[in-house]
DNA sequence: CATGAATGAGAATTCATTCAT
DNA sequence: TATGAATGAATTCTCATTCAT
């Protein structure tokens, strides 16, 4: 492992515990056995860790999610397979998501950010891969009649609100429960009825 | 305006505009016109201040949400009168939400906050309304058979995540027609076929 | 002595002593017995203190120089009181201008500054001073034909260069010869062939 | 160009623009287009940079300025020549000059630097031109009687100190207007009268 | 001669919070 | 209730310098 991943290894861990704000660079590189100058030479400033953690995660997202789309039949089946993904990636990448969902600093996205146009390019992205479903769902018939953009951004908020809940409530539903609920929820509301 | 109002309402400016980390308290005083020894006079710490924003909050929002909710003839329109009411309440109080979408602090949850059970109530509080209007569907039939629990969970995650997704995404529709699509996605999803 | 003195003080001696760049606030602080915060609460940031000193100096030394200039009868003993006077000045403030002469900062002059203003303006006081006296003699006939503005600028660079050259030789002669014969070489330039 | 000559070049460049303290080495090794280390591994740390600029520059002027010196037929013309040298050299390497005029660390001239013996040797030499000049005016009777030791630091001074006030005034006369100016004002000063 | 990853000490601020008045 | 001087811990970031390659 290098140094540099030790240290995007350690940023993960010690933000998902602590949470970004409460996490100095001192122990992110204690955690990572490196000098604390290290992390500016890679990533130029405490918040360059979490974009890059960001984007990674962005990226590995968007790949994945289109492969899954791809295997669906339908429109219908390419968002439920989509929904599904989300929750198995999530799950896989707990951590990450934790500290995306809880700390996400809204710095990445300002204007004169560095970071920003990275970041809104590949969120739209993702955005994207949902609007192809419904529109491949209503060529096929698969999906009733409803406005492509307003559903999708629908979809990917519930898909985020879920954990977004989750992490506030004390007691929430079981992740797997609200996955399959979630699915027959979208299911009920898209599926032309026959 | 008393100085604790001036001091709220310059909180409450300056969490939306620049975010609550970035926002010192010797700027609060400064814009509300106060020194700054009486911020915590009045609310004890910084996270003080947040915390009766939140609670406040979260007070209106279940008043005002229960009024609607009684509303409603059935279970459905119960809950469809609650999602509109989110929406309309959000828009009136927008710069609240924003500051407790983007910068609600995981420390007020903490098992050592005195704010953790205040506020983990008032949360319950405002899922059970929803869970009551799915409740009142299923007796009325208004609503057709579904796990209770799961999906008040998922149509508060649908609510908030929108939000969560507005204030990240550069171009989203307008907030308008996501009420209104919110609203028809849901309806499908929950009305008993006929 | 109140605590905003003690730490210019503190500066003025560490400054002299070791260079303004060495010289950390903390060191400041600590000589002054004060928090390290409080400089900052009163000179904003370290460039701060350097300016104030900059400008308290200039301050005195114009209102001092005008007394000194006045008390000349004619245009000629003006600019001699002015010399003297100079050299006197710097001894008695000899820390100030050894931090002066070797640490001028030219940030302070910089565009986006918000001392340059105040720092020119009183510049171009002092310079003024020097082109009253050449003015007057003119007009009293103790001064030969000389272009004010230029005669201005090389007394005062004169003036300045000394303690530059002093801080940077190894030796030098005595301060209080070079100012008689800065008295000297400026008089025999200046007074009028009888 | 070797890799030498371009981080010499580049730090010329960037102390005379932001500053020696502003420059970091790093930022040298860019704009030179070489690897950070390799500036240590000719200058052994960053004050060698500037040292090795001064006594470069030093060893320039001191050469041209015995050139010039020695082809003024008087005393006082040797005098009037070095004058209308200086203007001239500083203008032809303005940055360097900039840089020294404004950076000159004390730190080289430490008991301690190794660099001490070397540049105040330099520093007399080139003193030593002036009091050469003033010797021999003296001795041709082109200069009324003056005192060597103190007329020749004023002198040098006087240089120096032009352009010291020059960057920290906003409007200073011309240059060469300053040039001419000087060359009259010591004419005046020096001269036997006849 | 040349590289640039890696170091780690240091430094300037920032800022919530306290407390005497 | 109200002030704001004073604190001091905490933190990010800078940067000259080293060294293995």
């Amino acid at each position: 492992m290098s140094k540099k991943e030790a240290i995007l290894n350690a940023a993960i861990d010690l933000f998902a515990e602590r949470g970004f704000n409460a996490t100095p660079t001192s122990a992110i590189a204690k955690t990572a056995g490196v000098a604390e100058g290290l992390i500016f030479h890679y990533f130029r400033n405490k918040n360059g860790i979490l974009a890059h953690i960001l984007i990674d995660m962005l990226e590995n997202y968007i790949d994945a999610a289109k492969n899954e789309i791809n295997s669906g039949r339908t429109g219908l089946e390419a968002v439920e397979n989509f929904i599904l993904f989300h929750f198995r990636f999530s799950k896989k990448r707990s951590k990450e998501v934790v500290v995306l969902t809880r700390d996400f600093p809204i710095d990445l996205l300002r204007p004169d950010s560095v970071y920003r146009e990275k970041i809104t390019a590949r969120l739209n992205l993702s955005l994207d891969l949902v609007k192809n479903c419904l529109k491949k769902g209503q060529k096929d018939g698969s999906i009733q009649k409803i406005p492509i953009e307003e559903t999708a951004f629908i979809i990917q908020g519930m898909l985020i609100g879920a954990f977004h809940l989750k992490l506030k409530m004390p007691n929430t539903p079981k992740m797997s429960n609200v996955s399959a609920e979630v699915l027959n929820f979208c299911r009920r509301s898209l599926a032309r009825e026959v």
